[in-house]
DNA sequence: GCGATCAGCT
DNA sequence: CACAGCTGATCGC
């Protein structure tokens, strides 16, 4: 599909890769099947294309006359510097195991390998390894920027070799897996909002912790890094980076694309060399229709409902963030507190989204809406124990998933299951692009390089996503249109913002900006 | 006991 | 299917 964009020739001499992973981080499969060839095909596509993949790589051999500290251009980039340069010469003492190699849910663990290949434990059924015997997990490359030190939602790999800055998406557990309170493998780059979240949920040392505001340029490590909205959860973004030789990369995280999206300056057609996608719904048959037209269902639902039973109780199922939408719009229609639990409440305060926070209470038994856990929703326990106060209980499942070839966009033809006075509606509200959506946006961004960055854990999925993009990208030429006009060196950013001071509390608070996509 | 991780599950 | 988790078991400390 795409033409040269370096020519900065090949990548150098793999790094050495744990037993049972090819040097992509892809497990290497045991059986004989075409997964393997596929998979290494698929890499190699990308390595192929001339994108030089080898900053991330640590020399073969580091040589000991490196100066400690970071190398900014040119040659290898040295992990073991860094360390040196912080004072913190030291390696994590266990490396994070080899389990779920392909990077947690978003890199669709569970449709990779059911194979178990070697590095593995076994806890169940055989011997069982000793944790000093466990191999590191090797960071996938569709995780690494390539002509950076950078990495994306990679926390689950321990140090990665080269890499000076990791960049969180959003405050999602298959996104910030692998961050706990014992990180030090280098500094996180994330939205103040997100920012907040890792300190207070996973208490990550603030001196690791940079928020950056949206839309502003920082530069970091001599790459021009950008944060967008990316209309998924509070705090999500879009990471765009413009290194110095003007390519110009996006890190979609995971993303609900929109028409919006295509005014963004930076997003326009043909600037973007290669794009890295959330393409969770990457297939025809995902439809669902707008946010908006979800959350007017549910709100027209409900409102049905209350006037057929007023003692009824409403309940969103949510996970920890995302999904606010549905209840504010529910609340505020019917004019009625939101209760959820403390630690919920804790985390939506802190979004300092005032809209939502003032109809927050901490009452359940003064309100007839409840947010909870998606997991609750199975349990009928929590429904019963409220039948008590309530005659009915009309409850909402918003997922993406909740899809069906026949109902399409077609809100009305959604049938809730019912039990006795317990109704729940499956309601396809979705935080990432659909099929349409996801078209729409690659065709209109014309990328020159399409690297998905969810379900890659399958060989055939790969492929059905490949030629979608073969498809959307045909006839077009792939030049890419400079973001700058070529001339001499063009100086990395207009407004340069200071990276490397640490914020204050007050400081990141206050810089803090009214969540735009909520 | 506590925090972290994993298999299995939805 | 698997969104973005959750649960219970297990392990190291």
């Amino acid at each position: 599909m795409g033409t040269d964009i370096t020519g900065d020739g090949e990548p150098s001499s793999p790094l050495p890769v744990p037993d049972g992973l090819d040097d992509n981080g892809f497990p290497l499969s045991n059986s004989p099947t075409s997964a393997a060839a596929a998979t290494s095909s698929f890499a190699d596509d990308f390595y192929r294309s001339g994108i030089d993949w080898s900053s991330l790589r640590a020399a073969p051999s580091p040589s000991p006359s490196e100066e400690p500290g970071k190398k900014k251009s040119g040659g290898f980039l040295v992990q073991r510097s860094l360390f040196q340069a912080w004072g913190l010469d030291k390696r994590p003492r266990r490396e994070e195991e080899a389990a779920g190699v392909m990077g947690g849910a978003e890199a669709g663990a569970s449709s990779a390998p059911s194979v178990s290949w070697p590095g593995r434990k076994r806890r169940r059924g055989g011997e069982v390894e000793s944790a000093a015997d466990r191999k590191p997990l090797a960071c996938p490359f569709y995780k690494k920027i390539p002509g950076t030190p950078f990495t994306v939602d990679a926390f689950r790999y321990g140090a990665v070799d080269g890499c000076y800055a990791y960049f969180l998406s959003h405050f999602h557990h298959d996104h910030y897996g692998g961050l706990t309170k014992k990180w030090c493998h280098g500094p996180i780059y994330c939205t103040a909002l997100t920012a907040r979240l890792v300190k207070m949920c996973l208490s990550v040392n603030s001196e690791y912790i940079y928020p950056l505001e949206l839309d502003k340029e920082y530069v970091i490590e001599g790459v021009a890094v950008t944060l967008l909205e990316a209309n998924h959860c509070p705090g999500a973004a879009l990471i765009h980076f413009r290194l110095r030789d003007g390519k110009t990369y996006l890190h979609t995280g995971d993303f609900r694309a929109s028409k919006s999206m295509q005014l963004h300056p930076l997003l326009q057609r043909g600037q973007i060399n290669l794009l890295y996608l959330d393409t969770t719904y990457c297939n025809p048959k995902y439809k669902f229709p707008p946010k908006e037209d979800v959350i007017d269902f549910a709100v027209r639902t409900a409102k049905r409902y209350l006037q057929k039973e007023p003692k009824t109780l409403i309940v969103v199922g949510a996970y920890s963030i995302g999904k606010e939408n549905v209840y504010l719009a529910i609340s505020k229609a019917l004019q009625v507190p939101i209760y959820t639990d403390a630690s919920r409440r804790r985390i939506l305060h802190s979004f300092g989204w005032l809209d939502l926070s003032k109809k927050i209470c901490s009452d359940s038994q003064s309100s007839s809406l409840h947010v909870l856990p998606l997991s609750s929703l199975r349990h009928e326990k929590y429904l019963e124990t409220l039948k008590q106060r309530f005659l009915a209980v009309l409850a909402f499942r918003p997922t993406g998933w909740t899809f069906s070839e026949a109902t399409g966009n077609q809100l009305d033809l959604i049938k809730p299951s019912s039990r006795g006075k317990i109704t729940i509606y499956g309601v396809p509200y979705s935080e990432h692009s659909s099929f349409s959506e996801l078209r729409e946006f690659v065709m209109f961004l014309r990328p020159q390089k399409i690297i998905p960055t969810v379900n890659v854990g399958n060989a055939a999925s790969r492929d059905k996503m490949q030629a979608h993009f073969r498809e959307w990208l045909k006839g077009f030429d792939t030049t890419i249109v400079p973001p700058v006009p070529k001339s001499e060196e063009q100086p990395i950013s207009s407004v340069k913002v200071k990276i490397g001071i640490l914020c204050s509390d007050a400081e990141k608070v206050s810089n803090f900006q009214s969540c735009t996509g909520c």
